[in-house]
DNA sequence: TTTAGTGACTAATGCGCATTAGGATCATCG
DNA sequence: CGATGATCCTAATGCGCATTAGTCACTAAA
C-alpha cells in the first residue's frame, strides 16, 4: 500500500528520496519490492484498522483505549482485544502532535569525544535512568556535545523541534547557564549532582552530600594521624568540585590544619598522575591523598608506588568512586561507593513526578560510603 | 493561549493530567502561570507564525524551506530569515506523521544493569555515532535492556510507535533472531561487529576482521617462541567470540601446535582472573595468554603475579582491547588497538546511507593493531 | 404524553507539516 | 488577440491520534 504511493512520488519527483527510507531496510534499490515475490515489509497497524476489525468509531477505539468514559465494558474490552491482536501501539508522532507530549526525555553528555575514558558512572547512571523510563514507555533521547554551549544548543533545538518532554541534566557548574535557559524554554528538568538553587524553582534537583562526605573522610584520615592532605580534585567548574574543595577547606581551618589542599584537574589519569608526582616531590609531601574518581586515585597510586612512596604506608589514597578497577589494581583502593544506577533511577523518578505535573524538589541521595580496603592506614609518624 | 486551553481541560476533566507536562517546567502546581506575574514559557513558534509574519501562505512556507519550486527565491529568502528570526525548528512529530521518518535512529544494549562495568568501547562507539548523527540532525534513542528478547520487544515497539527510522545491532550473535525480526518489520539496520551475512541482504554490517587480527597475534607469540597459548574468550554466543575462537583453532592445527586453547567467560575481572588462576595452575601452563578485553586483561595479569608468574618474564599477556587501563598497571599491557570513535562513525554514516534509500553493504574496518607494551616477550625457553 | 436525562456511539476538528490541486498574473507565440 | 505556458501563490487534504460536538435510542420523571 505504502509502497505503491512512493512508486507514485518516485515517478513524478525523482529527487524525493528521504520517503525511501521507509523500505530501504529489504527494499532492492530498484524499488521492485511490490512487483518482486518478497515480503513487503509489514505495515502499522492504525487505530483506523482497529475501529474496522471490531465494528466500531474511531473514536470509540480511542474511548476504549484510553480509559475514557463513553463506550461500554464490551466494546471497550472488544477493542482492547482487537489492538493486542494487530499489535497496535500509539505513533508517538501522532500523539505528540495532538498535545500529548513526546514520551521522551533527553540527556546530553558535554564533554570532547576523546575524553570519554574509562568511566563506569555515566554508563550506570544511564542504566538507572533507563530501567524508570522503560516502564512508562518513555524514551531516552542521548546526546554527546563538546562543551556546555553545544549542550545548549541542544535543549533549543529538542524544545523547537518538539522532541523530548524534559531533561536530565548532569555536570552542574557554578555560575551554569542551563537551569536558567531550561525555565526560559518551561522545559522541565532535573539536575543530577547539583546542590539545591533557590534561583530556579522550576527545576528538581537529586543531589548527594559531598560536602557531608568529604567531612566524614577528613575525619577518617584525621582520626589515622594524618596532617597533610592532598585532594586531587576534577574539573575546577563543576558544582560538586567547588562544594568539595569548600568543604575541606573548611574542615581544615576547623582543625588548624595549615597543610591541606585541593588541586583541581581534568579527570583524566595522565594528570591525576603528574599531580600526585608534583605534590609527593614537594618539601613536605602529604600523606593522604584523596582523588575525585577512580581513575585518577589508580593512576596515582601507580605514580606513588614508582617514586618509592609506599601504599599505604607512606601514603594513604582515597578513591571517591568506587568500581571495579578500585580492586583490579594492588593495593586495593580505599574508595567511596555510591549506588550510581540507583542515583538514576532517583533521578528519573523525579522528572517523571515533574512531568505528571508535580512540583520540584530536590531530592538527597544517600551519602557515599567509605569502603575501607588497603589503601588507607595510619600516618607515618615522623 | 496553551495555558488556557490546559485551564479549561483541567476543569473538565479533573484527571487528565498528562498535559500538565507542558507547563509543569516552571508552573506552580496551582496552574496559576497565566494569572501570576510569572513569565510563562515561550512558545514554539510554528510555520502558522513565520506565514504571518512573512505575508505568505503556510504551504509557501513549507516550499521555501524545504527548498522545493514554488516559490520565488526574494519570497524565498525572506520566509528563511522569518524563520531563523522566530528560532523556528520543524516539529519531528509533525515530520514523522506527515511521513517524513522520525528522524531518530535507535540503539539498544543488551545487559543487565550490574554487568556495566568499566567499559569505554561503548561510550567511545556512541560518541561517534553521535557525531555522525548530530551533522544531520537526527537523535539517537538509546535503550538498556536486560537481554536479546528484552531488545527485541523494543525493537517491535520502537517500530510500532513510529519512533526511529532505523536502528544499529550490537553484540550480533551466532544464531541471532535481531536480524531475521528487522528484516520483517523492514527497519533499516546496521550490524556493529557482525561479519557479513548473505540471509539478510538487507543489513549493512560494519566489522573488523578478527580472523586477520588473531592471526597475526598467534603469528608474533609464535615468532617469540610461544607454543602454549590461551585465549580468555568473552561471551560464548558473540559472533566475535566464535571468529576468534575458530582462527585460533585453525592457526593452531595449521602449526600443528595442541596446546592451544580458547576459555569463554563473561567479560568480567572476577573471571578473568579466576580462569587466569586455573589455567596457569594446570600441570603445564601456558606461556602467553590473550584477553578479549582489557578488564580481564588486567585482572588477568595481576592474578598472575600473584600466583608468583612473572609477566612477561614467565607469562606474556596480551589485550583485545587498548585502554587507559592498559597503561594504569604495570606492566603496561600490550594490546590490540581500534578506533572506537571511528568505528562509530562508520557504523552511523551506513545506516545514514540506508536511510536516504542506499543499498545495504558490508564495510570492514581496519584490521585492529597491536600496540607492543611491556606485557609481552620471547617465551621462556623450558 | 411530553420533557429531560443518560448511556453508547459517530462525525468532525485540530495538532504542524508536506503535498497536491487549483487559481491568478504574467510573458510568449502563432 | 486569444491560446499556451510559466511563474508564484493559496486552498485543501491527509498523516494518526485526542477531543469536542453532536446523534440516536431508550428510560425516568413531570
Amino acid at each position: 500500500m505504502r509502497i505503491r504511493i512512493i512508486e507514485l512520488n518516485r515517478i513524478r519527483d525523482p529527487e524525493l528520496n528521504r520517503i525511501s527510507a521507509y523500505c530501504s531496510g529489504n527494499a532492492s534499490p530498484e524499488w521492485g519490492i511490490a512487483m518482486s515475490g518478497k515480503r513487503s515489509p509489514a505495515r502499522r497497524p492504525t487505530m483506523k484498522d482497529i475501529a474496522r476489525h471490531a465494528g466500531v468509531s474511531q473514536s470509540a477505539v480511542s474511548f476504549a483505549l484510553n480509559g475514557r468514559p463513553g463506550v461500554s465494558d464490551d466494546t471497550r474490552e472488544r477493542v482492547r482485544q482487537v489492538a493486542e491482536e494487530l499489535g497496535w501501539r500509539p505513533s508517538t508522532a501522532a500523539r505528540a502532535l495532538s498535545g500529548e507530549g513526546a514520551a521522551t526525555v533527553g540527556f546530553v553528555l558535554a564533554r570532547p569525544a576523546d575524553t570519554l575514558g574509562v568511566d563506569s558512572f555515566f554508563l550506570q547512571l544511564v542504566s538507572g535512568i533507563q530501567e524508570v523510563l522503560a516502564e512508562r514507555h518513555l524514551g531516552l533521547l542521548f546526546q554527546v556535545v563538546e562543551d556546555i554551549a553545544g549542550e545548549c544548543a541542544v535543549y533549543r533545538r529538542w524544545w523547537a523541534e518538539h522532541r523530548v518532554d524534559g531533561v536530565l541534566v548532569v555536570d552542574p557548574r557554578t555560575d551554569d547557564p542551563r537551569p536558567g535557559l531550561l525555565d526560559e524554554l518551561g522545559l522541565p528538568a532535573v539536575v543530577i549532582g547539583g546542590a539545591p538553587d533557590d534561583r530556579h524553582p522550576g527545576l528538581s534537583t537529586v543531589w548527594a552530600d559531598d560536602a557531608g562526605a568529604m567531612a566524614s573522610v577528613v575525619d577518617g584520615l584525621y582520626a589515622l594521624g594524618h596532617r597533610r592532605i592532598v585532594h586531587i580534585a576534577g574539573l575546577p567548574g563543576l558544582a560538586h568540585t567547588e562544594r568539595r574543595v569548600r568543604t575541606l577547606r573548611a574542615e581544615a581551618g576547623r582543625r588548624g590544619l595549615s597543610e591541606v589542599k585541593s588541586v583541581t584537574t581534568d579527570y583524566s589519569d595522565a594528570e591525576g598522575a603528574a599531580v600526585t608526582r608534583r605534590v609527593l616531590e614537594g618539601p613536605t609531601p602529604p600523606t593522604a591523598l584523596i582523588y575525585d574518581n577512580d581513575v585518577m586515585a589508580v593512576a596515582g597510586a601507580a605514580a606513588a608506588s614508582e617514586l618509592g612512596f609506599s601504599v599505604p604506608a607512606d601514603v594513604s589514597v582515597v578513591s571517591w568512586e568506587d568500581s571495579a578497577l578500585c580492586r583490579m589494581v594492588k593495593p586495593w583502593l580505599s574508595a567511596l561507593s555510591r549506588d550510581s544506577v540507583e542515583f538514576g533511577r532517583t533521578a528519573a523518578r523525579e522528572l517523571t513526578a515533574l512531568l505528571d505535573g508535580g512540583s520540584a524538589r530536590a531530592v538527597r541521595v544517600p551519602v557515599p560510603r567509605l569502603i575501607p580496603r588497603q589503601s588507607t592506614g595510619a600516618a607515618r609518624t615522623p
